[in-house]
RNA sequence: GGGCCGGUGGUCUAGCUCGGUAUGACGCUUGCUUGACGUGCAAGAGGUCGGGAGUUCAAAUCUCCCCCGGCCCA
């Protein structure tokens, strides 16, 4: 106890971040124990995938799943709050091929600089979760392309196999011929194009001279044409129901059909379906059970079915329409404006989507959505409004899941085939996890035909496979039955997410976890909105309103950002707000003049001209050094007074003291139940007007003359009870606040405190019942100092100048209470003499005060002389 | 093109279910140098509740149409 802790002047983040750090890693404070007591509280968290630094939408949702950990182990749960990283994915292959300028064809290098890449990934994301102050057990993390994982993974697929819901076929897929992959629909997006409609005249078979006319965005498909649409209702074409058509380039002729799906407005109202040029043909094409007529190679080229055999699509489209018109076949072309299916997600790529049918793995989904809603309904959603969105997704699912990838950096489908009959031969459960191109069947014949020609599957798993059993791998699923229980089966799971992935990663995981323990995965959901730029449009590189968290960390901190996180909304999108300014003039710049001076300023220049001012940040900036001051000045008050322990007593109270705790007690049940809503805003709102305001601006300042106070026990008492509740405040900044609430608590607390960290405290309690008498009082004093300190300030008398003499007039019973308080008001406002009065005898005093006025709910006077 | 969510002072946000001219904070402006903090204290300005129409004595709140942003579907 001799040592003596300094409090420095400055918060200074920089060095606090570095410091608790490595403490908290160093004495494991965030260590999970599976046997310690509590209800179990597990936590599925999204892995990010491995893009090698974590963006302000992460930020946001790690700082609100960080709330999340740190309130329930302050409540009491057992938290378990592993942490890990999706690595799968085609802009891992990418980089490798960019970086390292390895291709595909060296298989096993080019695996293993995947490898390599992912851990210096995962190496610097794991830095900027520390310095967020993120409290997960990293002796916890996984990363899905760990073998440990990818045997969970194969081991599911096996399951499903078994069960008759995987299987292989070929089947039109989304395409990408730019990457030879199939991608899932999660992959592709929709762009606006402006290009053309093609009227194509169709010779009918029997009648010279006679055309039907088709209008098409896409004329390349002419020789893949398998039936011609009509709607039942256009009278237009009625007469041409079941007529047969020639189809130019070839020696086939279609039929005309009739279907409701035709949209009677588009083109001519006659349409044709092509293998395959939408989704619309697709359906079409099961529904009349039409042919299937394939000219695209995976490459993007015709194919032999085709007489443009070897062209680009790009350069059959240019013959194919010329070659039509010299025939006469062309009827006009028209400008057409639409949207073309493009592949946009987790790529660059944004070329078109093709459909081509090949050999593709799937999971039989669409007979299970009842279930997946049955998941979602059992499940308390933050907010509610976003459950709709699972439930939309789920009913309107059209085709099962495509799982397959052809790729190679991914978990391995772990299975070979027939090359002959296409017989499916599953692996040996022990031999699990393993890659079927490297190993060999377990058999050296076809079980079904007995041909020899067995081959490996080369293609890999959806990213969604892996991440969709998140909560099994966390729980040590098939490797440790006590853990699953515990932390699966037993435990309340919460699932923390953005509302862009319901469709995907919630859904998958439903499904999966579902179908392969029989248990719904989560009690709970606490949906983040994106984080949109100050324009309040998304944050991309597009629209150059893109912040990392690189920017503002350094001269801002944790305690700051995760502040501006704490402010969002459930569920809705929160910009990052910002305003360019200059930095000589300090004047805002518009956003167009920003535009103009970046195009013609040189880069260096520009940034020493202008700068983003950060106003979120600001404010949130300052509640941090108010917090600091405030602390600083009760330990400043320790250094003088000396106190051995913070325990209180209630007969220490001063009615100040009863009046601040009894609205700590309101305050701390209305932080709690928002918290138990996740609802950061509110709880935030109330925790720093609570603090700034009542404990601050008015408890502090009440209190403050006592510490200077002759009277040793009334001076430590004072400190005593200040510093008492002041950790109970301490413990609710730490969950926001996690640098700065530990830094205090181990200059003030620790030393009164056996716990190694404020991390391992509990949620405060309320204080016992008060006399609400005496709380009552305490307001009524702390109404009429900060009415006089009002005072002072529109007389604009500096607040240590001592005021002549106030006369306070108030009823009869108040005044013998308020002689009581005497002498806090004395002090606190500094006045020489205060006379307090019956108000019967205000008008006989005949008073001329320089500023008098009657404040009416506490039926008090005020009449200052100066 | 369709669905869902959102649009409240410069910024974030409460209120919307159950109609009565708007909550809190940040920022801003002004005054005051501090017995912790000027990164402070006190006061103040600032809103046609996205636009329009309707229902009603009365609409941020209910109904319809439109615009903008986001996500999703086609």
């Amino acid at each position: 106890m001799t040592q003596e802790i300094t409090f420095p002047k400055r918060f200074k983040f920089n060095e606090v971040q570095k410091k608790w750090i490595k403490y908290w890693k160093d004495n494991k404070i965030y260590s999970f124990d599976i046997k310690k007591e509590g209800k179990v509280f597990s936590m599925d968290t999204p892995p990010p995938f491995v893009s090698g630094t974590l963006h302000l939408g992460h930020v946001l949702n790690h700082s609100w799943i960080d709330f999340v950990a740190r309130y329930h182990k302050m409540r009491g749960d057992n938290v378990y709050f592993p942490q890990g990283f999706d690595c799968h994915g085609l802009p891992v292959e990418l980089a490798v091929q960019k970086n390292y300028g390895i291709s595909k064809n060296q298989r096993d290098l080019f695996l293993s600089k995947c490898n390599e890449w992912v851990e210096d990934n995962i190496a610097n994301m794991r830095k900027q979760y520390d310095s967020l102050g993120y409290s997960t057990d990293w002796d916890y993390t996984y990363r899905t392309m760990d073998e440990s994982y990818k045997y969970k993974v194969q081991k599911s697929l096996l399951d499903f196999h078994k069960k008759g819901w995987l299987y292989r076929e070929k089947f039109p897929t989304h395409f990408c011929v730019n990457c030879e992959t199939s991608v899932a629909k999660a992959e592709v997006g929709y762009e606006e194009e402006k290009g053309h409609l093609w009227y194509i005249k169709l010779p009918i078979v029997g009648s010279k001279d006679e055309y039907i006319t088709i209008a098409t965005t896409r004329p390349e498909y002419v020789e893949a044409c398998v039936g011609i649409f009509v709607h039942p209702n256009d009278d237009r074409y009625y007469h041409l129901s079941a007529a047969e058509v020639k189809i130019p380039f070839t020696d086939r002729t279609v039929r005309v059909r009739i279907d409701k799906k035709v949209d009677m407005n588009f083109g001519t109202g006659i349409v044709y379906c092509c293998t395959y040029g939408d989704e619309m043909d697709i359906k079409w094409r099961f529904e009349h059970n039409l042919e299937e007529i394939q000219i695209f190679t995976e490459d993007g080229h015709l194919n032999q079915n085709s007489k443009y055999q070897g062209l680009t699509i790009d350069e059959a489209r240019k013959r194919i329409v010329k070659d039509l018109d010299e025939m006469g076949l062309l009827e006009k072309i028209s400008d057409y404006e639409h949207s073309i299916i493009v592949h946009s997600e987790r790529s660059s790529c944004r070329n078109p989507i093709e459909y081509l049918p090949v050999y593709q793995w799937f999971i039989k989904i669409k007979d299970f959505t009842d279930e997946i809603i049955g998941a979602g309904e059992v499940m308390k959603w933050y907010p509610e409004k976003h459950k709709q969105r699972l439930i939309d997704w789920a009913e309107g699912l059209d085709w099962n899941w495509v799982i397959s990838r052809q790729r190679i950096f991914g978990t391995p489908i772990p299975f070979w085939y027939c090359m002959d009959c296409g017989v499916i031969i599953i692996p040996n459960e022990e031999d699990l996890p393993l890659d079927p191109v490297k190993i060999a069947s377990p058999v050296n014949q076809c079980p079904k035909c007995k041909s020899k020609n067995i081959e490996g599957e080369k293609d890999v798993c959806d990213c969604w496979i892996d991440s969709s059993i998140t909560p099994l791998a966390i729980a040590k699923w098939l490797e440790d039955d006590d853990f699953f229980k515990k932390t699966y089966t037993d435990a309340d799971v919460h699932r923390p997410q953005g509302y862009e992935i319901i469709r995907t990663w919630l859904f998958y995981t439903l499904f999966r976890c579902k179908k392969l323990t029989g248990k719904p995965p989560f009690s709970e959901i606490m949906i983040n909105g994106m984080v949109a730029g100050p324009d309040s449009r998304k944050m991309s590189k597009s629209f150059g309103n893109i912040v990392s968290p690189d920017e503002v960390m350094p001269d801002f901190g944790a305690d700051v950002i995760r502040q501006w996180a704490a402010m969002g909304t459930l569920g809705d999108d929160y910009p990052f707000e910002y305003t360019w300014i200059n930095i000589h003039t300090k004047q805002p710049i518009s956003k167009e003049k920003i535009n103009i001076e970046k195009k013609k300023l040189p880069l260096d220049k520009f940034n020493k001209k202008y700068r983003k001012n950060y106003e979120q940040l600001i404010g949130a900036q300052r509640f941090l050094t108010k917090v600091w001051n405030a602390y600083r000045f009760l330990k400043l008050n320790m250094d003088k007074i000396k106190i051995t322990d913070i325990h209180i007593d209630e007969d220490s109270f001063s009615q100040i003291d009863n009046y601040i705790f009894s609205e700590f007690n309101i305050v701390l049940d209305k932080i709690t139940s928002f918290f138990n809503e996740y609802n950061w805003h509110e709880a935030f709102m109330v925790l720093r007007s609570f603090f700034w305001n009542d404990i601050c601006d008015n408890y502090i300042e009440a209190i403050k003359f006592k510490f200077y106070l002759e009277d040793e026990k009334i001076r430590s008492n004072a400190l005593k009870n200040a510093l008492h509740l002041l950790y109970k405040i301490l413990k609710i900044f730490a969950i926001f606040m996690p640098f700065i609430s530990e830094e205090i608590y181990s200059i003030i607390y620790s030393q009164f405190i056996d716990l190694k960290s404020i991390h391992l405290d509990k949620w405060p309690l309320k204080y016992e019942i008060m006399s609400g008498n005496s709380a009552k009082y305490g307001e009524l004093c702390i109404k009429i100092i900060k009415s006089l300190r009002t005072f002072k300030s529109k007389l604009q008398i500096p607040l240590n100048q001592e005021i002549e003499k106030v006369y306070l007039f108030t009823n009869k019973n108040q005044v013998s209470i308020l002689k009581d308080f005497k002498e806090n008001i004395v002090n606190t406002i500094r006045i020489k003499e205060l006379i307090i009065l019956n108000k019967s005898e205000e008008e006989a005093n005949n008073l001329e005060p320089e500023k008098r006025e009657f404040i009416e709910d506490i039926d008090v006077s005020l009449n200052l002389f100066s």
